[in-house]
DNA sequence: GCCAACGTTGGC
DNA sequence: GCCAACGTTGGC
């Protein structure tokens, strides 16, 4: 009964980045837009509140984890989906049969160093983190092993500094 | 901006 | 249900 409990979640910052997270009321906002059924079958059925997240800036220079956050709605219908206007409509989905679902997050932090991607495909005890085997999703599962890695990385004198 | 990887679609 | 074509993602 291996519950999971902590994700990466990506964004590209030129959309939404952490610190547009962080600048809603209550550091609070809706993760939607997500239309890729394995990224939708984590959101629908796996990620509950209070599991915790990395947020990552996919294509800027450099990618990176920029901060953490924790699920403070679980899994609901993405409604932007059957909005014509949204970013992201779907009009295979209805409110009578949502097909993508999302969660809501609440910023916590900024990391005091970024971790980039290039520092995580460094870290040998990161070999195996579903960011680097599974390339393409936008939400991964992340063990607590590699959470904690991770977090130290992001750390003024931690793990995360390979060079000067 | 390029292009590799890979997910999705759709014809058969 | 297979698989080729197509579209998207995202690192570089």
């Amino acid at each position: 009964m291996a519950q999971r409990r902590y994700w990466l979640l990506k964004s590209e910052p030129s959309a939404y980045s952490f610190s547009d997270l962080m600048s809603e009321p209550d550091q609070t906002a809706e993760w939607d837009g997500v239309r890729n059924y394995q990224a939708r079958n984590f959101l629908r059925d796996d990620i509950k509140e209070g599991d915790r997240v990395l947020f990552y800036h996919s294509s800027v220079d450099p990618t990176a984890v920029v901060g953490t956050a924790v699920v403070v709605r679980s899994s609901y219908p993405d409604h932007t989906a059957w909005d014509p206007d949204s970013d992201h409509p779907d009009p295979k989905s209805t409110p009578e049969n949502p097909r993508w679902y999302m969660v809501d997050v609440r910023g916590e932090a900024g990391l005091p160093i970024p971790v980039t991607l290039a520092a995580i495909k460094a870290n040998p005890s990161l070999e195996n983190i579903s960011l680097l085997t599974r390339p393409r999703i936008s939400v991964h599962p992340i063990t607590p092993e590699e959470w904690d890695i991770i977090l130290a990385m992001g750390q003024e004198g931690g793990l995360g500094h390979t060079g000067a």
